[in-house]
DNA sequence: ATCTAATCGAGACGGTACGTCTCGTCTTATG
DNA sequence: CATAAGACGAGACGTACCGTCTCGATTAGAT
């Protein structure tokens, strides 16, 4: 019942360091916890970030999981973000169409070249079972995201380089929208060949020149 | 000590009766299953769609799903599939604005309001993680819907209601796409009110009049 | 998403006010400590007593808990004799027959009637388990009481009321011993009509009258 | 969620032996589960006899080692059994005294020179914390044995060799009860030395010759 | 009386077992 | 032979407890 029959055998500096026992500093077991759940979700996708293997494999225990994170979701989208702390700053030269058209491209870019698609769309998938990581997806990337390319137009409104009238979420659902779309729901294969087209597209229409809102 | 060890003590003739055992013919034994699936489906969700309680509750044996299905996921949607035989024709009034209109609307409806939001979204999702799921959802679902679609925007081009070098497909990705991007990516609330302004910015975009493509 | 970030936000002073944190004296802590452990002992049973739960109810640390207690069985035996300090001395009256009686029936007294059945035996149970609660209770309990009843029968030989040659200790082991045998072996249930028989057995054995030791 | 992706693979008849996965035959199960339990609980003890190490050992599975055993006690208990099927006869050679010391003289030595100490006080004291191990023990061990005894002693009453009011249940009590109190209560050493004395002691008693009950 | 060192409460942490659940494979018995 | 029934291996889930350890708050003993 006892188990700590070997207690007060001590222990030196050195081999202090990883004991296994006992407690951590709660900053080392969370970058820990993180490192391990990224590499396993890079690795192996989003169906092997369990809690048991994150466990095991980052060193941590089972408790200390539950402790922070509702479930294997949210952990994974925790993670994920921190892997990717990639810069959301929207350029602005001036031109909203390049500045759109660069943003699109390295959105198009990142997934397609860094390997982001696997795990992004994984995420997206859980995230519809696991309302946790829904609201954690959405509260911090994709809604912060939408605001910081609606500023940006909003701007490009105020500049004259779209229209009073516009409807600036619908113009960013639209762009993004329309790759979600092939990503997640057509599962299509795209390049960054579609973005110029997709700007042009929010930008100018489908209309006959002249044609307009009456 | 063994709770098994009463077994084998056989079963009256009486109580036996049909206890089900043996061969049911395919047909029946599919409509049931397809039956209990998407009951299931619908009252408790995605999650809720295992083998193990679809067998139960369809009194099938987890031996005839795994013949016919690959994975719950797929069960699932060919389940959802099956109740959800709507019409998948576009009208033709020769009105392209109109007829989009009309489609988009149809489909937002159908979402919010004959409660299909869930079970689209949860199957979109399982689909992530499903490849079995993911190309059955594409193949019998969505790219046969753009097509139709697309179908219907080229006679628009033909009629000289859209621009000869209108890209079809990215315009339904648009238009279909912002709705999916709220749905699954943003889980922001809308309704038929965005399918208008939607529609006209697939049409006339967001250049001040007169800008158009060099 | 991290639940522990809202974390040393701090105490205000007055919430503060008595909340537990520092030292208390030594006895007091000791005293609440064993009063939460008999408690929980009698209401919940041997399997409850944990260092944790007891640390929660005596309002103590578990730190504590282990600088001075071994196991949660040794705690628990401890609490135990706080709680039932009877006598222990043995009645001598000068008829070993009644005595032996009257000490009997008390012990199954105690068993039955004052439901003390369960935590004796939980006890001993543990014990089998636990070599530090094995060693509490044989050192505390059982070998001082069974050094008593050896005197007391010292003295009876003494008086000519049994055999020179009389095998104390294995006096004692017989009749106690045959209430622990029903107690833990076979846990049939027994009372104090046991007791006189027992103990005319002891006395007499049940060799026919006159047979004896060659 | 469908992690059988690699479905089909296939698998040569060779490997097929163990494959891990799959159905067993019961009754191989069972002995494996039996072997596994009985080899943990000699080397290790009754506390390392655990479900989920029995199951890793065994080859087994959680889900079937519940389906089969309440709890880890029942099953170290039926494990033990099955290790030391050993004959229960009492043998009869028209000597009660000579029996009843053969008898237990086989008891004392099975406990203190085949290892059997260490197992038999555990599963006891695992016992008084589980009832279902508690019943098994007392229903599959000990009372059969007892009756037993008492068979083998109402013998030698027809006989005459023990008086015609002797109480057969006490004796054995008395004789077994000696040696558990020993073993369990004081857990003092003992040996086969004893048993002589405490059979003459259950005979003759230890009152002065002569003296008898009333 | 003040300062300092010990000691306490609180609780995070690693480890591990619990009991339950589902998946996908496989066996057995029924029709 | 195809089916229903369901046992089986594998392993994740979420909870509980153990024993170690960190931290801050408090008191006791030394000055």
């Amino acid at each position: 019942m006892n188990k700590s029959s070997i207690k007060g055998v001590g222990m030196s500096e050195e081999t202090a360091a990883r004991r296994g026992r006992g407690r951590r500093p709660a900053a080392e077991v969370r970058a820990a916890v993180l490192a391990a759940a990224g590499r396993i979700l890079l690795q192996d996708g989003m169906q092997a970030v369990t809690f048991d293997r994150v466990a095991v494999e980052a060193g941590s225990s089972k408790t200390t999981l539950y402790k922070w994170w509702p479930s294997p979701g949210v952990l994974a989208a925790e993670a994920y973000f921190a892997l990717s702390r990639r810069t959301l700053e929207f350029p602005d030269t001036g031109d909203i169409r390049a500045d759109l058209i660069a943003q699109l491209t390295a959105f198009v870019r990142y997934l397609k070249e860094e390997g982001a698609e696997k795990p992004v769309s994984e995420l997206l998938g859980a995230a519809q079972l696991d309302p946790g990581l829904a609201r954690a997806w959405s509260e911090s990337y994709a809604l912060p995201r939408r605001a910081l390319a609606r500023e940006r137009l909003r701007v490009a409104v105020r500049q004259g380089q779209l229209r009073e009238d516009a409807d600036l979420d619908i113009i960013v659902d639209q762009l993004w929208g329309a790759c979600y779309h092939r990503l997640l729901v057509l599962r299509v294969p795209f390049d960054e060949s579609l973005v110029e087209r997709l700007v042009d597209q929010a930008l100018y229409g489908s209309a006959p020149h002249g044609a307009h809102l009456s």
